[in-house]
Parts: C-alpha cells; structure tokens; sequence
DNA sequence: GAACATTATGGTAGCGCTACCAAATAACCC
DNA sequence: GGGTTATTTGGTAGCGCTACCATAATGTTC
C-alpha cells in the first residue's frame, strides 16, 4: 500500500544524508508537504483534525525540520549572528548572555563572532555572517567600515547595535552614554572632596576600545569644569586585566604620590588596584580612593567595596533581543533607540 | 549583447532579496556557475587564468556566498554548534573562547547553545541545531539522553564531547580527569599536613553540575585511604558565586570551628571565602587552608594567593576545535581522546 | 437554495548552490 | 597525425523546504 511513485526514497543524490524529511512525515500523515510545513510553521491555519495527525507523525518518524532548506526557501533562518570585540572581556560574555538567553526562549539560535577589535575583520564577518540568511544581526558599537555600514542597511532587517549610544546607527541602538557615565563617577569624586583625581584605563587609542575613551572624555569635562586639574591619564594598550589594573596603580602612585582619587576604567583594573593595596597595606579610601565602572559582583566584596557605575549588562543583552524579537515579530517599536542607563553604586572605597 | 534569457532577473520570487548571486558572478565573468563555484572551493581546479578573471568579477560585484544554499546543496554549513550547560559560567566562556577562536581561523561559525544543566533541553538542542546541517558538534560533558547520543552517533559526523573524560563517548573526548583533580588537592592538603579537611561545592545533585561531585570522589578516596574523618562535605544547589563561597565558608566554620582546611569545588567560591576572611581579619592559612579549582587569574591577586589546581580552560576549547578540524579536514587521528591534564599550582593559600 | 465570503488543502516552482557526469580542450606519445 | 590520457569547463538535476496561486470544502446571507 501506498507505494513510492518517482523513483522511490533511496536514489538520494549525495553521501546518504538518511534525515527523516517533511516529504516522509506526509505520507505517514495521509497530507501533503506543503500542509505539513503549514502545521508546523502556521498551526492555526490547519484544522485540528489534520495537525494532530500531522503531530503524530512528526513524533512517530523523528521528524527535525531542516533549517537550512527552510531557510534558503524562506530567506531566512533563524539565527541571529552576535558579533562583538573579544571573548575574553567578561561585559561582552554577559551581554551575549542576556542575548542569548532572551533569543533562544523565542527559538532563534546566537551565532558568535568576535572581532578582536579590528574594524576590517568586522566588516568581513558581517559579510560572512550575512551568507547565513540571519533574520536579524547584533553588533557592538556604532563605529564600523563604511561598506559593512552599508551593505547592512540595503540588507533590510533588523540590526542592532549595542553597547554605546548615538547617531547615526544603522537601524536599531540599545546602551549607554558613556559620556555620562565617566561624568557621574567624576562628579562623585568631587563631591566627595577630591581634587586630584587620575582616570586609568586600557585600550582607549582609537582602534580598541574608544567607548573607555568616552568615558575618559566625560570625566575630563566634568573635572576641567570644576576647576580642577583634568589631564591626569594613565594607560596602557593591552587587555584589562586585574595584573593590570595593579601597574598602573602601582605607576600612578609612583608618579604622582599625591593622587587622592583613581578613576579606572573598569572594574577588572579597579579590583586589581584594591587588591594591590591590600596586599600593601595602602589604606583605601584614606590614602587613595578607587572607583570603577561596570558593577561586577567581586567588587562587592572586595575590602573595601568598590564603588563603582553599575552597567547592567545582562539587561542590555535582555533589552537587544526583545527589540529584534519585537521586529521579527512585525510588531511596531515603540522606539529604535533604548537608553539602558547606569546607576552610581556608592559603597566603601570612596 | 547577452541579453538575459529566460525571464530575466528581477523576475525573482520572494521579497526582493537583492543580493549578487553566483550566476551574476558567472555572468560578469564569462563562465558558467559552476565554474564560479569551482574556482571560489577548489581553486586549484580552475586554470590560472579564469580564475583570475573570476575573482575579479567576485570583487567588482561585492558577491558573498550565500552558505544556506551551498549548505543545502552539499549537506554541511560550517557551522559548528557548541552545547554548554550555562553561559554564566566562567569556566565554559573560556573554553567556547578557545574553541570560537580556533574554529573561526578556519573559516568555520560557532552556533551557541545552553542547556541550563537539563539533559531534556540538550536532547531537544541537539535535534534542533541539527536542523542547521552542522559540520561538527561540541558537547559538554558524557552523559546525555539516550535518544540524543543515538541521533549524534547516527549522524556520522564530528561530535567532540569536552570538560570531562571517560567511556563511552559518542566520538571523540577532551577532558581532564576529574576524580584525579580532586584528589590531587586533597592529597597536597594532606601532605601540608591537614588533617580536618572539608569539601564545599555546589550544584553537585545529579542534575547540575556532576563533575564536580566526581572531583568530591576523588577527594573522599584519598582522605579515606589516608585514615582521615572524608565525609565532611558543606554544600548548597544555587549557581557558584563569591557570595555562595563565602556562606559556605561561614557555614562550614560554624558548624565545624575545628576544620584546618577547606577545599573548595572551584576557585570563585574560594575566592569568595578567602575575601570574606580578609574582611574578617582570620588568617589563611595559619587559621585555615583555603584551596580551589581552576586556575582563575584572580586567584593569584588574592592575599593569601590562592592555591589551586589549574585547568587549561582556553587550552581545552582549542584542543577539542583542532580535534574537529583535523576530522572535518579529513586528516585521520593520533587519538580521539584527549587528556587536557591539569596541574597543582601550590601558592599561598595552603 | 443561489451567490458570495471564508477557510482548508494541494500543486508548482524555485530559493542559490554544488554533486555528478558529459563534453571540450590541451598535453602527450609513439 | 591518430590515438590516448590528463585537464578544464559546462549542463543538469536536485538538496528540503516554503511562497504563491489554484482549487476544494465549508460557512454565511438573504
């Protein structure tokens, strides 16, 4: 009964891909592939007596849908490529995380790209990444080759940029003012009686990390503001590291012994500085205060606890997702721009 | 002059998906698609010539390869996915960071996917990721579903299975012993001459995280053959923190002040008791030993410095891609099981 | 119950690429 | 030069699925 027409299964063409295929579940289900595609995808347009059946199929055979092929039919499958600047930079981590999570409850899978900071293997794995017909992309930053820039918009669905804020981006932004957030840690500084206040960080020439050089420019404004010396910068080109974060305590202290205040540009330096002071027997906040910017939960418990702006980092991930599910959704945005924000998280080490 | 035959383009299906196809390529460049596709994968069979000409014409109109269809087609995407019980923890961010920069070198896209310590939900990940005709798998752990171990192992392809070592694997395995790393501590301990010595760890039921209980194992045999109380075991089922290191820590301290050392099941939650004794002014090790697992940079910015076995976690990633690759570049295998190793890193601590 | 709107199913074509095989061309040998 | 063997190129078909349209079944209205 019901024998195969044209041919029959096994003349597959290549190397014996024996995958139960949508063609299989219709025989056993008495429909047609097409129908059987529509109970999958769109269940409520096929009766209930149909899909069940449909159903039954699909859990007796085994039956995985093949994502490829649907995608090369529909123009999309359902991967959203993350790409962003490092692996090993613990805010990006959670931040995907966030992205992740949020992603993989709606059935949509994160592919994973990371940059290493180098605007030009950026815009090569965009253009790699995009062979995979993604519904939708995230990138970090806003700054990205003027072609990547631009094949993406013609591209036409929803991309996200995440990390920073500002104009112009390509379709959707979700982060924070960096700028601010320099700023609100200096004002506290002042606030809390320091003049001399150095800002420490890695990575800030233009081809790495220019959001900590955002973050530099806010507390430079807000101390020149004050009246207060400004350029008191130190830093290094490699990854933050808490090794790091202990030299240039160490190098700051050195050349400037009559710091009151270090402004680092992470917690990851700041942790590494306290516990550098500790192990010296440096009293903070009485002989030198530290803040940080992130709000990692070491710092919590640190002696003293850090202060530091807490990022939520996860939440921004979160928060990138949601905005491209909604678009994916063909829901309307209430707004492409999301401002994640930052709360100063005062504790013991200012 | 070659006006298109056959419809022309424009005359596409779906919304217009406008991107430079092969046969453009094939146009601009006087070949057939074929040939284009060719001289993109196997270079060295297309002469000199054309070849050049086509790579012209690839430049000129911006094509990238759509990689959905030439998955379809050929039955394989370079795509690898990588199944890790959770994102929030560091040890596997480190190792998908060693793997993402192996694989990506080679040309190949980490697909991620987290299973929340539920072998239901990596059985139902693996169907799904499936779907995306992958080139490779990689999987933490030993232990999966019955259904899925069958599906991966009639599937023919690379499947890697890291983070612990053992029989039987459904491929290949990269790992470290875990048993052995327990004991490993538990005998240094030993030998510094502690003699009440607790394990605390976490997520250690079945369910969640099984290694480390096998790392309790081995910590239990070697205290047992030494004659030493071994069942002193403190122990909680909420994710490693620092702040889960420190409750445990003043648990275990409360319930049992003779204790002389703790071996922690890694180093964030010893890293969490060690800062929690600074706070509280006892001294490690004088009034208690504090060892860990892992090797975690912060580890050696703690005061004491934390003693520790050190697993090459980046190491394992690359080892277990290079793995992969050497299969999928069809290069036949010394091994197909790799003991990562581990290596006691004695500091202060103990 | 005829005329229409609505819903449920199926047929066909094609997404863009590459496996397979056939044809054309070049290279080589007595 | 005829015959043989490499090398280079092209034609065809189809990977497994879904968009689009056509058709069939059902419901609705007066």
């Amino acid at each position: 009964m019901a024998t195969d027409k044209e041919g029959a299964r096994g003349r597959r063409r290549h190397r014996g891909n024996n995958r139960v295929t949508i063609e299989d579940v219709a025989k056993e289900a008495g429909a047609a592939p097409i129908t059987v595609s529509r109970a999958l995808n769109t269940p409520e347009k096929v009766s209930a007596r149909l899909r069940e059946r449909i159903d039954r199929a699909v859990e007796a055979l085994g039956y995985v849908p093949n994502l490829i092929a649907g995608g090369l039919a529909s123009a999309g499958t359902r991967v959203i490529p993350v790409v962003v600047p490092s692996l090993s930079i613990l805010t990006f981590i959670e931040v995907i995380h966030g992205i992740q999570q949020t992603l993989e409850a709606a059935g949509y899978q994160v592919l994973l790209g990371s940059t290493d900071f180098d605007l030009d293997r950026e815009a090569a794995l965009i253009d790699s990444v995009l062979g995979y017909s993604p519904s939708g992309v995230i990138l970090t930053g806003l700054r990205h080759r003027e072609r990547a820039a631009h094949r993406l918009k013609a591209w036409g669905r929803p991309v996200v940029e995440i990390m920073e804020l500002g104009e112009p981006c390509i379709d959707m932004n979700v982060g924070i003012d960096n700028a601010g957030a320099g700023a609100c840690m200096a004002q506290h500084l002042l606030d809390r009686g320091y003049r001399r206040i150095a800002f420490l960080g890695t990575g800030m020439g233009m081809a790495r990390d220019y959001r900590a050089r955002e973050r530099y420019e806010g507390h430079r404004e807000v101390l020149e503001a004050a009246g207060v010396e400004s350029g008191l910068l130190f830093q290094h080109d490699e990854p933050s590291s808490y090794e790091l974060g202990r030299q240039l305590f160490l190098e700051a202290l050195e050349a400037r012994p009559d710091l009151e205040a270090m402004h680092f540009a992470n917690d990851n330096l700041a942790a590494g500085a306290i516990l550098e002071a500790n192990r010296r027997g440096i009293r903070v906040p009485q002989d030198i205060a530290i803040g940080g910017y992130l709000g990692l939960s070491l710092g919590e418990h640190l002696t003293p606890r850090l202060t530091t702006v807490t990022v939520p980092r996860f939440g921004m991930g979160v928060e990138a997702a949601r905005l491209l599910l909604t678009r994916l959704e063909g829901r309307s945005l209430a707004s492409s721009r999301v401002d994640i924000g930052y709360e100063l998280s005062v504790r013991e080490s200012t």
